[in-house]
DNA sequence: TGAAACTGTACTAGAATGGTACTATATAGA
DNA sequence: TCTATATAGTACCATTCTAGTACAGTTTCA
């Protein structure tokens, strides 16, 4: 099964509450009763957030983390990028110092990373700000 | 990372061999030698394979498998549901029925179907044909 | 100076994946 | 009809990955 892990699912919902109330500071532990996300996991994603530069962080007390503004310009493939290393088909599409037992006779040598963009482009296209506001219009049905 | 599984990516290869020499029934074992990848494994691929209705199968003496002829109608789609079950970014998305702990709370309930339909439509449009003839090229290079 | 809150590293339990082994069944040919 | 060959199906194990936890360190404010 083709899939994220939950982490990144969870960064999703760290980031609607965020973007929500543009302001505020959040502490992690705040946000991790808001959504009900183990505090140590939200801690560990957010960290990983304001290290890939998607949200603000405060250190000390009243610090806490917040939206950096507008999510208008990031794609859902930037996110990946942040919290999973990336999209790749396939180790030899990982990277190009594998080595592969079968790479020899491997008649695919190379062509995932057609594929691998393909993927990208469609990911690059959907952005952040338009989940979320996906997100909010169910919330006010 | 954002990844197939191995399989996914063996059975490419095999796709690729078999395709080659439409005609010939290879064994699994034969087809275990020209590609390198374990025997055992090899024959895993390919029942799930045949299973799809991606590869003929024939039992007894002298049997094996082989191309079902063309493969231009063949999405990478295609072969992800039958080796990987489909593609589903997140639990949420994968079953309706799925009890997710944080569901009253989740701003995202229902919006990843879009980004799974997304996927599903690039990945629609990149036929297994395309892909081992791009193999082939550069094996004459 | 102490409390609050982020940073970084290391560890553990559970699930998933890749690979293996074995038994059952079907077919061709002698 | 018997035997060799080959797929079909099930069950199993080892390794790896993921999610979650724990704790010590650092920064900031009051």
């Amino acid at each position: 099964m083709l899939k994220l892990s939950k982490m990144t699912d969870y960064s999703i919902i760290l980031l609607s509450v965020l973007s929500k109330d543009n302001a505020r500071c959040f502490s992690a532990s705040t946000l991790s009763a808001l959504t009900t996300i183990p505090e140590p996991t939200t801690a560990k994603v957010l960290k990983k957030l304001a290290a890939g530069g998607l949200v603000n962080s405060v250190r000390g007390a009243h610090g806490g983390y917040s939206s950096i503004g507008s999510y208008d310009d990031t794609a859902l493939s930037q996110i990946i990028d942040i919290m999973e290393g990336g999209i790749s088909l396939t180790d030899c599409a990982a990277n190009d110092d594998h080595h592969c037992s079968i790479k020899e006779k491997c008649p695919m040598d190379g062509c995932w990373n057609t594929v691998n963009k393909a993927l990208y482009e469609t990911l690059d296209t959907i952005k952040l700000s338009s989940l979320l506001s996906k997100a909010e219009l169910r919330e006010t049905l």
